[in-house]
RNA sequence: GGAGAGGUGCCGGAGCGGCCAAUCGGAGCAGACUGUAAAUCUGCCGACCUAAGGUCUACGUAGGUUCGAAUCCUACCCUCUCCA
Protein backbone atom coordinates (compact mmCIF):
# COMPACT_ATOMS: atom_id res chain seq x y z
CA UNK A 1 0.00 0.00 0.00
CA UNK A 2 1.00 3.76 -0.68
CA UNK A 3 1.22 5.75 1.86
CA UNK A 4 -1.78 8.21 1.81
CA UNK A 5 -1.33 11.88 1.26
CA UNK A 6 -3.42 14.76 1.86
CA UNK A 7 -2.91 15.67 -1.35
CA UNK A 8 -3.96 12.17 -2.79
CA UNK A 9 -6.91 12.61 -0.28
CA UNK A 10 -7.89 16.07 -1.88
CA UNK A 11 -7.89 14.67 -5.38
CA UNK A 12 -9.26 11.40 -4.98
CA UNK A 13 -12.12 12.18 -3.22
CA UNK A 14 -13.23 15.76 -4.03
CA UNK A 15 -12.01 16.46 -8.15
CA UNK A 16 -15.05 14.92 -10.34
CA UNK A 17 -17.12 12.91 -7.24
CA UNK A 18 -20.54 14.58 -6.61
CA UNK A 19 -21.39 12.27 -3.31
CA UNK A 20 -19.62 10.27 -0.97
CA UNK A 21 -22.18 7.83 0.97
CA UNK A 22 -20.58 7.98 3.97
CA UNK A 23 -17.14 10.35 2.97
CA UNK A 24 -16.14 10.05 6.74
CA UNK A 25 -16.30 6.09 6.89
CA UNK A 26 -14.69 6.14 3.73
CA UNK A 27 -11.44 8.31 5.04
CA UNK A 28 -11.57 6.11 7.74
CA UNK A 29 -11.12 2.87 5.55
CA UNK A 30 -8.93 4.74 3.65
CA UNK A 31 -6.45 5.56 6.25
CA UNK A 32 -6.56 2.30 7.73
CA UNK A 33 -4.25 1.24 5.37
CA UNK A 34 -6.22 -1.95 4.39
CA UNK A 35 -6.58 -2.34 0.70
CA UNK A 36 -10.33 -1.86 -0.14
CA UNK A 37 -12.91 -4.14 -2.38
CA UNK A 38 -13.72 -1.30 -5.14
CA UNK A 39 -16.91 -2.61 -6.57
CA UNK A 40 -17.25 -1.31 -10.47
CA UNK A 41 -20.36 -3.32 -12.37
CA UNK A 42 -21.41 -3.12 -16.18
CA UNK A 43 -23.52 -4.38 -18.17
CA UNK A 44 -22.37 -6.16 -21.38
CA UNK A 45 -25.70 -5.01 -23.22
CA UNK A 46 -23.56 -2.45 -25.55
CA UNK A 47 -20.04 -3.18 -26.10
CA UNK A 48 -18.31 0.39 -26.64
CA UNK A 49 -16.89 2.75 -23.86
CA UNK A 50 -17.20 6.33 -24.17
CA UNK A 51 -15.57 9.41 -22.10
CA UNK A 52 -18.72 9.37 -19.70
CA UNK A 53 -17.60 5.76 -18.65
CA UNK A 54 -14.19 6.96 -18.72
CA UNK A 55 -14.87 9.29 -15.91
CA UNK A 56 -15.68 6.70 -13.33
CA UNK A 57 -13.00 4.23 -14.97
CA UNK A 58 -10.32 7.41 -14.12
CA UNK A 59 -11.29 7.12 -10.66
CA UNK A 60 -11.14 3.47 -9.83
CA UNK A 61 -7.58 3.68 -11.63
CA UNK A 62 -6.36 6.83 -8.86
CA UNK A 63 -7.28 4.42 -6.12
CA UNK A 64 -5.94 1.42 -7.84
CA UNK A 65 -2.76 3.49 -8.21
CA UNK A 66 -2.92 3.70 -3.95
CA UNK A 67 -2.92 -0.06 -3.79
CA UNK A 68 -6.90 -0.79 -4.17
CA UNK A 69 -8.13 -3.80 -5.51
CA UNK A 70 -10.69 -3.08 -8.29
CA UNK A 71 -13.38 -5.99 -8.33
CA UNK A 72 -15.29 -5.87 -11.88
CA UNK A 73 -18.58 -7.50 -12.35
CA UNK A 74 -20.10 -8.44 -15.59
CA UNK A 75 -23.54 -8.14 -15.15
CA UNK A 76 -24.32 -10.99 -17.52
CA UNK A 77 -27.67 -11.33 -15.57
CA UNK A 78 -28.76 -8.17 -15.11
CA UNK A 79 -27.95 -6.87 -19.15
CA UNK A 80 -30.29 -9.67 -20.05
CA UNK A 81 -33.11 -7.93 -18.07
CA UNK A 82 -31.34 -4.34 -19.39
CA UNK A 83 -31.16 -1.78 -16.69
CA UNK A 84 -34.38 0.27 -16.16
CA UNK A 85 -32.04 3.28 -15.13
CA UNK A 86 -33.35 6.74 -16.93
CA UNK A 87 -35.39 4.42 -19.36
CA UNK A 88 -38.43 5.49 -20.32
CA UNK A 89 -39.23 1.71 -22.28
CA UNK A 90 -38.48 -1.19 -21.68
CA UNK A 91 -35.37 -2.35 -22.88
CA UNK A 92 -35.05 -5.71 -25.30
CA UNK A 93 -33.61 -8.55 -24.03
CA UNK A 94 -30.12 -10.20 -25.27
CA UNK A 95 -28.78 -13.50 -25.54
CA UNK A 96 -26.15 -14.88 -23.56
CA UNK A 97 -23.96 -15.36 -26.79
CA UNK A 98 -24.59 -11.46 -27.51
CA UNK A 99 -23.62 -10.91 -24.02
CA UNK A 100 -20.82 -12.70 -24.15
CA UNK A 101 -19.36 -11.14 -26.83
CA UNK A 102 -20.29 -7.51 -25.77
CA UNK A 103 -18.28 -8.17 -22.25
CA UNK A 104 -15.02 -9.12 -23.85
CA UNK A 105 -15.20 -5.93 -26.13
CA UNK A 106 -15.61 -4.04 -23.12
CA UNK A 107 -12.88 -5.35 -21.06
CA UNK A 108 -10.68 -4.59 -24.40
CA UNK A 109 -11.21 -0.86 -23.96
CA UNK A 110 -11.78 -0.96 -20.05
CA UNK A 111 -8.45 -2.39 -19.29
CA UNK A 112 -7.16 0.56 -21.61
CA UNK A 113 -7.60 2.85 -18.12
CA UNK A 114 -8.05 0.58 -15.31
CA UNK A 115 -4.83 -1.95 -14.37
CA UNK A 116 -5.83 -5.13 -15.02
CA UNK A 117 -3.41 -6.20 -12.46
CA UNK A 118 -5.41 -4.91 -9.58
CA UNK A 119 -8.34 -5.75 -10.97
CA UNK A 120 -10.63 -9.35 -10.16
CA UNK A 121 -13.24 -10.18 -12.67
CA UNK A 122 -16.35 -11.79 -11.55
CA UNK A 123 -19.36 -12.65 -13.99
CA UNK A 124 -22.94 -12.66 -12.28
CA UNK A 125 -23.46 -16.18 -13.07
CA UNK A 126 -20.83 -17.31 -10.51
CA UNK A 127 -23.76 -16.92 -8.31
CA UNK A 128 -26.59 -16.30 -10.61
CA UNK A 129 -26.82 -19.24 -12.65
CA UNK A 130 -29.50 -22.34 -12.68
CA UNK A 131 -29.06 -24.70 -9.79
CA UNK A 132 -26.82 -21.77 -7.61
CA UNK A 133 -29.57 -19.58 -7.09
CA UNK A 134 -33.74 -20.87 -6.64
CA UNK A 135 -36.97 -19.44 -6.02
CA UNK A 136 -36.15 -19.76 -2.54
CA UNK A 137 -33.32 -17.24 -2.85
CA UNK A 138 -35.77 -15.02 -5.33
CA UNK A 139 -38.38 -14.90 -2.48
CA UNK A 140 -36.27 -14.31 0.32
CA UNK A 141 -34.46 -11.00 -1.55
CA UNK A 142 -37.64 -10.02 -3.10
CA UNK A 143 -39.11 -10.28 0.36
CA UNK A 144 -36.97 -7.26 1.84
CA UNK A 145 -38.48 -4.31 -0.01
CA UNK A 146 -41.85 -2.88 -1.21
CA UNK A 147 -43.23 -1.19 -4.43
CA UNK A 148 -43.59 1.71 -2.39
CA UNK A 149 -39.87 1.74 -1.94
CA UNK A 150 -39.06 1.29 -5.62
CA UNK A 151 -41.94 3.56 -6.89
CA UNK A 152 -40.11 6.47 -4.99
CA UNK A 153 -37.20 5.80 -7.61
CA UNK A 154 -37.54 8.75 -10.03
CA UNK A 155 -37.44 6.81 -13.19
CA UNK A 156 -40.10 4.00 -12.30
CA UNK A 157 -42.41 6.42 -10.76
CA UNK A 158 -42.46 8.62 -13.91
CA UNK A 159 -42.97 5.50 -16.17
CA UNK A 160 -45.23 4.47 -14.11
CA UNK A 161 -47.40 7.77 -14.11
CA UNK A 162 -47.06 7.97 -17.66
CA UNK A 163 -48.60 4.52 -18.44
CA UNK A 164 -45.69 3.06 -19.46
CA UNK A 165 -45.09 -0.50 -19.41
CA UNK A 166 -42.61 -1.68 -16.16
CA UNK A 167 -41.55 -5.23 -16.22
CA UNK A 168 -41.40 -7.34 -13.01
CA UNK A 169 -38.34 -8.28 -13.91
CA UNK A 170 -36.89 -4.69 -14.48
CA UNK A 171 -37.81 -4.42 -10.11
CA UNK A 172 -35.48 -7.74 -10.07
CA UNK A 173 -32.73 -5.22 -11.58
CA UNK A 174 -31.52 -3.14 -8.04
CA UNK A 175 -31.63 -6.57 -6.12
CA UNK A 176 -29.34 -8.60 -8.57
CA UNK A 177 -26.85 -5.80 -8.15
CA UNK A 178 -27.47 -5.01 -4.81
CA UNK A 179 -26.72 -9.17 -3.85
CA UNK A 180 -23.64 -8.74 -6.58
CA UNK A 181 -22.39 -6.53 -3.02
CA UNK A 182 -22.87 -8.93 -1.09
CA UNK A 183 -21.33 -11.68 -2.65
CA UNK A 184 -17.92 -10.14 -3.50
CA UNK A 185 -17.80 -8.32 0.05
CA UNK A 186 -17.75 -5.14 -1.41
CA UNK A 187 -16.12 -2.18 0.44
CA UNK A 188 -17.32 0.88 -1.86
CA UNK A 189 -19.62 0.76 -5.07
CA UNK A 190 -18.52 3.27 -7.64
CA UNK A 191 -21.23 4.50 -10.23
CA UNK A 192 -22.75 7.59 -11.90
CA UNK A 193 -24.88 9.94 -10.05
CA UNK A 194 -28.21 7.61 -11.11
CA UNK A 195 -26.89 5.05 -10.03
CA UNK A 196 -27.97 5.50 -6.40
CA UNK A 197 -30.90 3.53 -5.52
CA UNK A 198 -29.20 0.61 -7.57
CA UNK A 199 -25.76 1.00 -4.99
CA UNK A 200 -28.32 1.90 -1.76
CA UNK A 201 -30.28 -1.79 -1.94
CA UNK A 202 -26.54 -3.16 -2.21
CA UNK A 203 -25.68 -1.37 1.34
CA UNK A 204 -29.44 -2.47 2.64
CA UNK A 205 -28.52 -6.09 1.88
CA UNK A 206 -25.04 -6.29 3.08
CA UNK A 207 -26.60 -4.90 6.58
CA UNK A 208 -29.13 -7.05 6.11
CA UNK A 209 -26.62 -10.19 6.12
CA UNK A 210 -24.62 -8.72 8.45
CA UNK A 211 -21.70 -7.18 6.30
CA UNK A 212 -20.27 -3.95 6.87
CA UNK A 213 -22.42 -1.61 4.51
CA UNK A 214 -20.45 -0.68 1.28
CA UNK A 215 -20.14 2.83 0.61
CA UNK A 216 -20.94 4.67 -2.42
CA UNK A 217 -19.39 6.69 -4.47
CA UNK A 218 -21.62 8.65 -7.24
CA UNK A 219 -19.68 10.63 -9.90
CA UNK A 220 -21.27 13.24 -12.92
CA UNK A 221 -22.56 12.16 -15.71
CA UNK A 222 -20.81 13.56 -18.45
CA UNK A 223 -23.11 15.65 -20.55
CA UNK A 224 -22.86 14.45 -24.11
CA UNK A 225 -21.37 16.46 -27.52
CA UNK A 226 -24.66 17.94 -27.83
CA UNK A 227 -24.02 19.88 -24.92
CA UNK A 228 -27.79 18.98 -23.96
CA UNK A 229 -28.21 15.40 -22.67
CA UNK A 230 -25.72 12.77 -20.54
CA UNK A 231 -23.84 11.07 -23.37
CA UNK A 232 -24.53 7.73 -24.36
CA UNK A 233 -24.32 5.95 -27.39
CA UNK A 234 -27.92 5.72 -28.21
CA UNK A 235 -27.89 9.52 -28.28
CA UNK A 236 -24.89 9.55 -30.91
CA UNK A 237 -23.56 12.60 -28.44
CA UNK A 238 -20.65 10.42 -27.39
CA UNK A 239 -17.02 10.56 -27.89
CA UNK A 240 -15.80 6.79 -28.00
CA UNK A 241 -12.32 5.27 -26.55
CA UNK A 242 -11.18 3.82 -29.24
CA UNK A 243 -12.15 6.39 -32.02
CA UNK A 244 -9.75 6.99 -34.16
CA UNK A 245 -7.27 10.46 -33.08
CA UNK A 246 -8.73 12.59 -35.79
CA UNK A 247 -12.22 11.83 -34.73
CA UNK A 248 -11.01 11.90 -31.09
CA UNK A 249 -10.03 15.75 -31.73
CA UNK A 250 -12.89 16.90 -34.16
CA UNK A 251 -15.52 14.98 -31.66
CA UNK A 252 -14.02 17.25 -28.94
CA UNK A 253 -13.99 20.38 -30.81
CA UNK A 254 -17.23 20.23 -31.25
CA UNK A 255 -18.43 20.57 -27.64
CA UNK A 256 -19.74 24.26 -26.34
CA UNK A 257 -17.84 26.33 -24.57
CA UNK A 258 -19.69 25.38 -21.41
CA UNK A 259 -18.09 22.13 -21.30
CA UNK A 260 -14.92 22.71 -21.56
CA UNK A 261 -14.14 22.78 -17.78
CA UNK A 262 -16.16 20.19 -17.08
CA UNK A 263 -14.18 18.12 -19.57
CA UNK A 264 -11.01 19.03 -18.19
CA UNK A 265 -11.67 18.38 -14.64
CA UNK A 266 -13.17 14.97 -15.40
CA UNK A 267 -11.11 13.43 -18.33
CA UNK A 268 -7.50 14.43 -17.66
CA UNK A 269 -5.23 15.03 -15.49
CA UNK A 270 -4.74 18.94 -15.60
CA UNK A 271 -3.64 20.39 -12.56
CA UNK A 272 -6.55 22.08 -10.56
CA UNK A 273 -4.27 25.13 -10.71
CA UNK A 274 -4.07 25.24 -14.75
CA UNK A 275 -7.51 24.74 -14.82
CA UNK A 276 -8.67 27.42 -12.73
CA UNK A 277 -6.41 29.73 -15.18
CA UNK A 278 -7.55 28.59 -17.91
CA UNK A 279 -11.40 28.81 -16.67
CA UNK A 280 -10.68 32.63 -15.51
CA UNK A 281 -8.52 33.64 -18.23
CA UNK A 282 -11.70 32.53 -20.44
CA UNK A 283 -14.52 33.92 -18.53
CA UNK A 284 -12.34 37.83 -18.56
CA UNK A 285 -11.97 37.11 -22.36
CA UNK A 286 -8.08 37.08 -22.12
CA UNK A 287 -8.17 33.93 -24.47
CA UNK A 288 -10.34 32.43 -26.81
CA UNK A 289 -12.21 29.03 -25.49
CA UNK A 290 -11.00 27.73 -29.04
CA UNK A 291 -7.70 27.26 -27.81
CA UNK A 292 -8.32 25.89 -24.50
CA UNK A 293 -10.51 23.66 -26.23
CA UNK A 294 -7.35 22.76 -28.50
CA UNK A 295 -5.69 21.83 -25.05
CA UNK A 296 -8.39 19.51 -24.58
CA UNK A 297 -8.71 17.46 -27.14
CA UNK A 298 -5.12 17.75 -27.61
CA UNK A 299 -4.84 15.61 -24.15
CA UNK A 300 -7.40 13.25 -24.94
CA UNK A 301 -5.97 12.27 -27.81
CA UNK A 302 -2.64 11.82 -26.17
CA UNK A 303 -4.40 10.03 -23.32
CA UNK A 304 -5.88 7.16 -25.16
CA UNK A 305 -3.60 7.18 -28.54
CA UNK A 306 0.09 8.52 -27.88
CA UNK A 307 1.63 11.91 -28.31
CA UNK A 308 2.64 12.03 -31.68
CA UNK A 309 -1.31 11.45 -32.71
CA UNK A 310 -2.22 13.74 -30.87
CA UNK A 311 -0.37 16.62 -32.89
CA UNK A 312 -1.12 14.99 -35.99
CA UNK A 313 -4.95 14.94 -34.98
CA UNK A 314 -4.08 18.90 -34.74
CA UNK A 315 -2.40 19.69 -37.84
CA UNK A 316 -5.28 18.36 -39.60
CA UNK A 317 -7.81 19.98 -37.83
CA UNK A 318 -6.19 23.19 -38.36
CA UNK A 319 -5.66 22.17 -42.37
CA UNK A 320 -8.89 20.73 -42.86
CA UNK A 321 -11.29 23.21 -40.81
CA UNK A 322 -9.61 26.26 -39.48
CA UNK A 323 -7.96 26.43 -43.07
CA UNK A 324 -10.33 24.67 -45.22
CA UNK A 325 -7.47 22.44 -47.25
CA UNK A 326 -7.72 19.20 -48.11
CA UNK A 327 -7.45 16.20 -45.48
CA UNK A 328 -4.78 14.32 -45.95
CA UNK A 329 -6.34 11.03 -46.68
CA UNK A 330 -8.96 11.39 -49.43
CA UNK A 331 -11.68 8.34 -50.19
CA UNK A 332 -11.15 7.66 -53.81
CA UNK A 333 -14.52 6.81 -55.73
CA UNK A 334 -13.52 4.96 -59.08
CA UNK A 335 -15.76 5.82 -62.30
CA UNK A 336 -15.61 4.75 -65.67
CA UNK A 337 -17.84 2.72 -68.01
CA UNK A 338 -19.05 -0.08 -65.51
CA UNK A 339 -20.76 -2.55 -68.32
CA UNK A 340 -22.83 -5.11 -66.98
CA UNK A 341 -24.25 -8.07 -69.40
CA UNK A 342 -28.02 -6.06 -69.51
CA UNK A 343 -26.81 -2.61 -70.14
CA UNK A 344 -24.51 -0.02 -69.68
CA UNK A 345 -24.47 1.71 -66.70
CA UNK A 346 -23.05 4.97 -66.12
CA UNK A 347 -24.04 6.54 -62.43
CA UNK A 348 -24.95 9.85 -61.65
CA UNK A 349 -23.21 12.58 -59.41
CA UNK A 350 -25.83 11.31 -56.25
CA UNK A 351 -24.63 7.65 -56.85
CA UNK A 352 -21.25 8.29 -56.65
CA UNK A 353 -21.91 10.03 -53.21
CA UNK A 354 -23.81 7.35 -52.16
CA UNK A 355 -20.73 4.74 -53.06
CA UNK A 356 -18.53 7.59 -51.11
CA UNK A 357 -21.01 6.84 -48.30
CA UNK A 358 -21.65 10.27 -47.61
CA UNK A 359 -25.00 9.43 -47.61
CA UNK A 360 -27.53 6.51 -47.20
CA UNK A 361 -29.64 6.97 -50.17
CA UNK A 362 -29.86 8.52 -53.53
CA UNK A 363 -32.51 10.94 -52.79
CA UNK A 364 -30.69 11.88 -49.80
CA UNK A 365 -27.80 12.50 -51.75
CA UNK A 366 -30.02 14.40 -54.63
CA UNK A 367 -31.42 16.94 -51.73
CA UNK A 368 -27.84 17.61 -50.37
CA UNK A 369 -26.77 18.34 -54.11
CA UNK A 370 -30.18 20.68 -54.05
CA UNK A 371 -29.15 21.76 -50.83
CA UNK A 372 -25.94 23.17 -52.11
CA UNK A 373 -23.83 21.08 -49.83
CA UNK A 374 -21.78 19.59 -52.77
CA UNK A 375 -18.67 20.84 -54.20
CA UNK A 376 -16.67 19.60 -57.26
CA UNK A 377 -13.01 21.11 -57.06
CA UNK A 378 -14.24 24.15 -55.25
CA UNK A 379 -17.66 25.04 -57.14
CA UNK A 380 -20.99 24.57 -56.08
CA UNK A 381 -23.12 22.17 -58.40
CA UNK A 382 -26.60 22.55 -58.05
CA UNK A 383 -27.74 19.64 -60.44
CA UNK A 384 -27.30 15.84 -60.19
CA UNK A 385 -24.39 15.33 -63.18
CA UNK A 386 -23.83 12.44 -64.67
CA UNK A 387 -19.94 10.67 -63.89
CA UNK A 388 -19.11 11.45 -67.44
CA UNK A 389 -18.92 15.05 -66.74
CA UNK A 390 -16.31 14.83 -63.89
CA UNK A 391 -12.63 15.00 -64.62
CA UNK A 392 -10.41 12.57 -63.26
CA UNK A 393 -8.92 13.58 -60.32
CA UNK A 394 -11.73 15.63 -58.86
CA UNK A 395 -12.01 16.57 -55.52
CA UNK A 396 -15.83 16.50 -54.13
CA UNK A 397 -16.65 17.83 -50.91
CA UNK A 398 -19.79 16.74 -49.41
CA UNK A 399 -21.27 18.94 -46.17
CA UNK A 400 -18.20 20.69 -44.30
CA UNK A 401 -15.94 18.15 -43.82
CA UNK A 402 -16.64 15.25 -46.65
CA UNK A 403 -14.32 14.73 -49.34
CA UNK A 404 -13.65 12.11 -51.92
CA UNK A 405 -11.66 12.09 -54.84
CA UNK A 406 -12.61 10.90 -58.19
CA UNK A 407 -10.17 8.24 -60.07
CA UNK A 408 -11.56 7.43 -63.61
CA UNK A 409 -10.95 3.87 -64.91
CA UNK A 410 -9.19 3.72 -67.98
C1' G B 1 -61.81 -13.53 -15.75
C1' G B 2 -64.79 -8.63 -16.62
C1' A B 3 -65.03 -3.40 -18.37
C1' G B 4 -62.65 0.65 -20.80
C1' A B 5 -58.51 3.03 -23.58
C1' G B 6 -54.80 2.36 -27.10
C1' G B 7 -50.92 0.41 -30.88
C1' U B 8 -49.17 5.87 -36.73
C1' G B 9 -42.62 7.56 -39.67
C1' C B 10 -35.95 7.78 -35.40
C1' C B 11 -38.99 9.62 -30.81
C1' G B 12 -43.42 12.22 -29.07
C1' G B 13 -48.02 12.98 -31.09
C1' A B 14 -52.34 14.69 -34.86
C1' G B 15 -55.38 12.47 -38.50
C1' C B 16 -60.50 8.75 -38.19
C1' G B 17 -63.31 6.82 -46.04
C1' G B 18 -60.72 10.22 -51.18
C1' C B 19 -57.29 16.75 -51.21
C1' C B 20 -52.38 11.39 -46.72
C1' A B 21 -45.86 9.74 -48.05
C1' A B 22 -49.48 11.39 -43.72
C1' U B 23 -50.49 18.39 -39.50
C1' C B 24 -47.17 19.71 -35.57
C1' G B 25 -42.92 19.31 -31.97
C1' G B 26 -38.14 17.02 -30.96
C1' A B 27 -33.92 14.49 -32.99
C1' G B 28 -31.06 14.30 -37.54
C1' C B 29 -29.01 16.54 -42.16
C1' A B 30 -27.80 20.92 -45.15
C1' G B 31 -27.24 26.35 -45.97
C1' A B 32 -26.30 31.36 -43.65
C1' C B 33 -23.62 33.23 -39.37
C1' U B 34 -19.05 31.45 -36.65
C1' G B 35 -14.18 29.47 -33.42
C1' U B 36 -16.20 22.72 -37.62
C1' A B 37 -18.42 25.72 -30.62
C1' A B 38 -23.16 27.11 -28.76
C1' A B 39 -27.47 30.11 -29.77
C1' U B 40 -30.24 32.02 -33.94
C1' C B 41 -32.47 32.14 -38.91
C1' U B 42 -33.72 29.24 -43.48
C1' G B 43 -34.45 24.72 -46.07
C1' C B 44 -34.69 19.36 -46.19
C1' C B 45 -36.15 15.09 -43.70
C1' G B 46 -39.53 6.78 -47.10
C1' A B 47 -37.25 4.59 -51.57
C1' C B 48 -36.42 4.21 -56.84
C1' C B 49 -36.53 6.52 -61.69
C1' U B 50 -31.15 12.08 -64.98
C1' A B 51 -37.99 13.33 -62.54
C1' A B 52 -41.82 20.61 -62.01
C1' G B 53 -43.86 14.16 -63.34
C1' G B 54 -44.11 8.81 -62.42
C1' U B 55 -43.66 4.07 -59.78
C1' C B 56 -43.22 1.23 -55.39
C1' U B 57 -43.24 0.45 -50.05
C1' A B 58 -45.43 2.34 -45.47
C1' C B 59 -49.92 3.91 -40.30
C1' G B 60 -49.48 -3.61 -34.68
C1' U B 61 -50.44 -8.69 -37.80
C1' A B 62 -53.73 -11.33 -41.20
C1' G B 63 -57.99 -11.14 -43.92
C1' G B 64 -62.58 -8.45 -45.65
C1' U B 65 -66.06 -4.28 -47.30
C1' U B 66 -65.45 -0.30 -51.00
C1' C B 67 -64.18 2.58 -57.48
C1' G B 68 -60.94 4.07 -53.22
C1' A B 69 -58.88 2.56 -46.28
C1' A B 70 -54.04 4.94 -41.56
C1' U B 71 -59.29 5.91 -41.38
C1' C B 72 -65.09 1.03 -41.73
C1' C B 73 -65.69 -4.63 -40.48
C1' U B 74 -63.65 -9.57 -38.55
C1' A B 75 -59.94 -12.41 -36.17
C1' C B 76 -55.36 -12.43 -33.81
C1' C B 77 -51.01 -10.29 -31.14
C1' C B 78 -49.25 -6.55 -27.75
C1' U B 79 -49.63 -2.34 -24.03
C1' C B 80 -52.10 0.66 -20.32
C1' U B 81 -56.10 1.75 -16.60
C1' C B 82 -59.95 0.18 -13.37
C1' C B 83 -62.73 -3.98 -11.21
C1' A B 84 -62.45 -9.26 -9.51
Amino acid sequence: MKKLLESDLKKLLKRGVTQIINEEELIKMLESGKPLRLKQGFDPSFTDIHMGHVVGLRKLRQFQDLGHQVVLIVGDWTARIGDPTGRSLTRPMLTAEQVKFNAQTYMEQFFRIVDKEKTEVRWQSEWFDKGKFGLEDVIRLTAKFTVAQFLAREDFAKRYAEGHAIAITELMYPLMQGYDSVMIEADVEFGGTDQVFNCMVGRQLQEMVGQRPQQVFLMPLLIGTDGVQKMSKSLGNYIGVTDPPNEMYGKTMSINDEMIIPYLELLTDMPDAEIEHNSARMSEGKINPMEVKKLLAHELVKDFWNAKSAGEAADEFARTVQHKELPVDITKVKIGLQVSLEYKVTRTLSALIVDAGLAKSRAAARRLIEQNAVDIDGKTVTIDISENEIRDGSIIKVGKRHYFEIVREK
